[in-house]
DNA sequence: CTTTCTGTTAGAAA
DNA sequence: ATTTCTAACAGAAA
């Protein structure tokens, strides 16, 4: 499920538990992960050997968000970039109680992010379980049922970025460069439609089929329109929605697309503030008129016939 | 049983 | 050059 909220919710929730934390072992069950796409899958086992001498020793600095990417800063300067993709975890699991940690009115709660928790996974690892960090203080666990995700090491920042990894990425929305009128301007450079634009991140990142979807409506337009028809008092609700929806689904700990729930209860779930994500052919929850489900640059995508224009 | 669908996006195909 | 579609994969849903 990760999108921005999502990516940015376990960013946050795993900062406090990595930080400062050395990294003792890395053991790497699926070498493709780490060797990153388009080479040759001969160099996956000489990568991923690569990459546990180049992770293992290091203390980890910082924990940081580039659109969807989480990006590890080590001690020496180096970075660890992981992309979740579409099924992505990474899940810390304290040595003291397996599986378990205290917080901080002494209850216990697994800490996890970038998907929901299942009866099945609460033991780590596990069958999908391809990549284990042993840190000073306890475990990380990436787990990655459809494998799509990466974890890749760099030197530095600067490599990240001259190997192209984050070259025509748009506006962080989160951020205060996400302004307005440039917004506007981004948006009058692209043709299409709006679906196919948000999609794209490159006028703003972080939006995926869920959150276009309920920034379109909440701005009420609908995400078939044409980006070079939009009023410009469509394009300004189209920005507020961005800043009220996005915000407020971090706030909640971003989306769970399924029924099931963390293991205390207690994590916030956007998922239930959806006002069209799958619930297309269901009644409006604002005028009760049926929702309308179409397939918009190869997603499903879901609008309200009445209140989007 | 088989077929279709799914949170992403790089790269292929058009 | 630019836009659209598919592959990468596993599993849930139909």
């Amino acid at each position: 499920m990760p999108e921005l909220p999502e990516v940015e919710s376990l960013r946050r929730s795993l900062q406090a538990y990595v930080l400062d934390q050395k990294i003792l072992k890395v053991e790497v069950r699926l070498p493709k992960l780490v060797s990153g796409r388009g080479t040759k899958r001969l160099d996956d086992v000489s990568k991923a050997v690569h990459f546990q001498k180049f992770l293992q020793g290091k203390t980890i600095l910082s924990l940081e968000r580039r659109a969807k990417n989480l990006i590890f800063g080590l001690s020496d300067g180096g970075v660890l970039l992981v992309h979740l993709k579409m099924t992505g975890q990474l899940v810390f699991v304290p040595k003291t109680t397996r599986n378990q940690v205290a917080t901080k009115t002494g209850d216990i709660k697994p800490v996890i992010g970038g998907h929901p928790i299942m009866e099945s996974e609460k033991s780590l690892p596990h069958k999908h379980t391809y990549v284990i960090f042993e840190l000073s203080e306890g475990n990380l666990y990436y787990n990655d049922t459809r494998q799509f995700g990466y974890l890749l090491p760099f030197v530095s920042l600067d490599e990240v970025i001259s190997a192209g990894h984050f070259s025509g990425l748009g506006l962080e929305p989160l951020s205060s460069e996400f302004t307005e009128s440039e917004f506007t301007r981004r948006l009058g450079l692209k043709k299409g439609n709006l679906k196919k634009v948000f999609l794209d991140q490159s006028v703003v990142v972080g939006l995926g089929n869920i959150y276009c979807d309920e920034v379109c409506f909440q701005a009420g337009v609908r995400p078939t329109r044409m980006v070079q028809t939009l009023s410009p008092e469509e394009v300004s609700a189209l920005y507020q929605a961005i800043i009220s929806v996005i915000p407020k689904a971090v706030e909640l700990g971003g989306s769970s697309v399924a029924n099931y729930l963390l293991a205390d209860g207690s994590r916030g779930n956007y998922a239930r503030e959806h006002k069209v994500y799958k619930r297309g052919g269901k009644p409006c929850l604002v005028c009760n008129q049926t929702l309308e489900q179409t397939r918009l640059a190869g997603r499903t995508t879901v609008f309200c016939p009445h209140d989007q224009h």
